[in-house]
DNA sequence: GATCTGACTATCT
DNA sequence: AAGATAGCCAGAT
């Protein structure tokens, strides 16, 4: 078992969320269990911060007419304890995070909320 | 090295 | 249910 380092931290957290299926969802408490580190979900979601940035590059659309979909993170499956959605979801807004677990058929609670009971992801 | 920041969380109002 | 507070810990300044 490799040692979890600073350097290995943000692929071992993009590994543990390409797991999660369509349909479900995950915390970035639960990635950070996953990882050992429970106290690590601001670094879970800092992480996540990170992959975002990646996904600005044009070799994002290279990626996605190479029919490699999923060659990127699904960040929109990672929410916080509540259910929430992150408030900045990525360049799109918080709305976009809510439309795509929609169509993956990801159930909510309310308007802001995620139906944790039913689409929590447990490994 | 001190201080601030934040895609977090638990707890208290 | 929703806002404030206090811990949390890596990065940035």
């Amino acid at each position: 078992m490799t040692r979890l380092t600073k350097k290995n931290f943000k692929d071992r957290v993009y590994e543990i969320v390409k797991k999660v299926p369509k349909g479900k969802v995950t915390t970035y408490g639960e990635v950070a269990q996953v990882l050992g580190k429970v106290r690590w979900a601001r670094q879970v979601g800092w992480a996540l911060h990170q992959n975002k940035q990646s996904l600005r590059s044009s070799s994002f659309d290279k990626l996605r007419t190479a029919g490699l979909k999923d060659s990127n993170v699904p960040c929109h499956r990672v929410v916080d304890r509540n259910g929430r959605l992150a408030p900045n979801f990525a360049f799109n807004g918080a709305k976009e995070q809510r439309r795509r677990l929609e169509v993956e058929g990801v159930e909510f609670v309310d308007r802001a909320h995620v139906d944790l009971e039913k689409c929590l992801w447990q490994g």
